[in-house]
DNA sequence: GCCTAATTTTAGGTTAACCTAAATATTTAC
DNA sequence: GTAAATATTTAGGTTAACCTAAAATTAGGC
């Protein structure tokens, strides 16, 4: 149980978030998404490999998935890394465009006590501010009930459940047209390249443009049944 | 103007000290500070000196002093250092001997926006909860009204006003005894070896004995003048 | 099924920040 | 003023985390 550093702590997450997806995490991937060489990966999944216990599993070629310990480890990351953001967020008036990045780098210096008396002032938050879900204390991750944007029928009121943090940019456009988490809006038109027009509920704006792209990181749920806002 | 990292930061830090002190840092000084061999320092104090612009002066065998640009980043450091102390005490129930560690790692990663953001929300305070100066945005430093307990005679009033953070033994067993900044105190006894007996006023709990050690690490503030409160 | 393309791994190199051991300066002590 | 003690620097080594280039493996196209 020696100590993982700062950048194994950055592989974890992106395995983690991979697995979710693709059943095991590719090389390439992974160097894509760390903005690093595939080489490099190769290198430090070995190592990941080779600690004990051991973090990831690891076979010549074949991809990479996480042990126990490893998945522990990333929830762990996650809960730290989102609590941050909320805190950020509430109390230090962060927009949520800028919560992530700093993050990302707190993350791997905050203490557990640190860490325990930010979750005690926000009053133990179970979300994000871009509605993701924070492991609990015993790392049991909340269940999140939503569907894509891109999977919305127009006209079916719905509301916007949880945003990708990686691209400030597509966060700061979605402030400045009022899609927040929370926020009930409508598709008006999808259009065949996979863009839309989105109308935000009781406002006479017209209706904002979202590129396919930007759709893609925009989760939503259906309002008759969940209408809650997340707790943030 | 090439970025500075972590570990140049902490010699940066300890070099600044020990020049308010002695006019020149020695070697194998920062080294015992920092915990490592001289040999780690000398090369590090070269790669300072040859930095654009240089950060320390330097020549061979002669001992460090910072340049103008490595006062302004060792200011910058204080003032990271000592706002996240004061703010771990305010708003995260941190006790007082506990803000200088986690402080220490998140000073090389907090950024400016940060920064800021602590300051203001804690109304820009000029003292940490050591009692030790912060530089102002500018990085001016306040100037200290002090004195060292161990040169206060006895039976004078006097008002506790610093305590180096460095030994969180003595910052615990100094809050057990109500010993705090602001607490005003009189010298009851002085004995041979530098060691004192300490009076807490309006206590009547039996003196506190404090070891030559401890007394050297505490500054005060006689009563009549200043009696004023710093505003941590 | 074979060949090309893509992916993954190996091999060897770089930088930062430490280390130890040995060499060189400097200071102190008598 | 010289020898012994102390301080500093040099030289060479280690580890973590990246890199590039080349070799090996796997996958896709027809």
């Amino acid at each position: 149980m020696s100590k993982i550093t700062a950048a194994a702590e950055d592989y974890l997450k992106e395995i983690y978030t991979l697995c979710t997806h693709y059943e095991k995490a590719s090389t390439s991937e992974i160097a894509a998404r760390l903005g690093i060489q595939s080489a490099s990966v190769t290198n430090m999944i070995q190592k990941l490999s080779q600690t004990e216990p051991p973090l990831v599993n690891y076979q010549k070629n074949l991809g990479v998935t996480l042990t126990e310990a490893g998945r522990k480890a990333a929830l762990n990351i996650f809960r730290r890394h989102r609590l941050l953001e909320v805190y950020l967020y509430e109390k230090l008036n962060y927009a949520w465009d800028e919560v992530h990045e700093e993050a990302e780098k707190l993350e791997h210096v905050a203490s557990p006590k640190m860490i325990n008396q930010i979750a005690a002032v926000l009053g133990n938050p179970t979300h994000s501010p871009h509605g993701h879900p924070i492991p609990s204390p015993d790392l049991m991750m909340p269940i999140m009930q939503e569907m894509p944007l891109t999977d919305l029928s127009p006209s079916v009121d719905a509301t916007i459940q949880r945003v990708r943090d990686r691209d400030a940019n597509l966060l700061r456009y979605l402030a400045q047209h009022n899609l927040n988490l929370g926020t009930d809006i409508t598709v008006q038109k999808k259009l065949t390249d996979g863009a839309m027009h989105i109308l935000v509920k009781g406002e006479i704006h017209k209706p904002v443009r979202l590129t396919a792209s930007m759709a893609q990181q925009i989760f939503v749920n259906k309002s008759p049944e969940g209408s809650e806002l997340p707790g943030r």
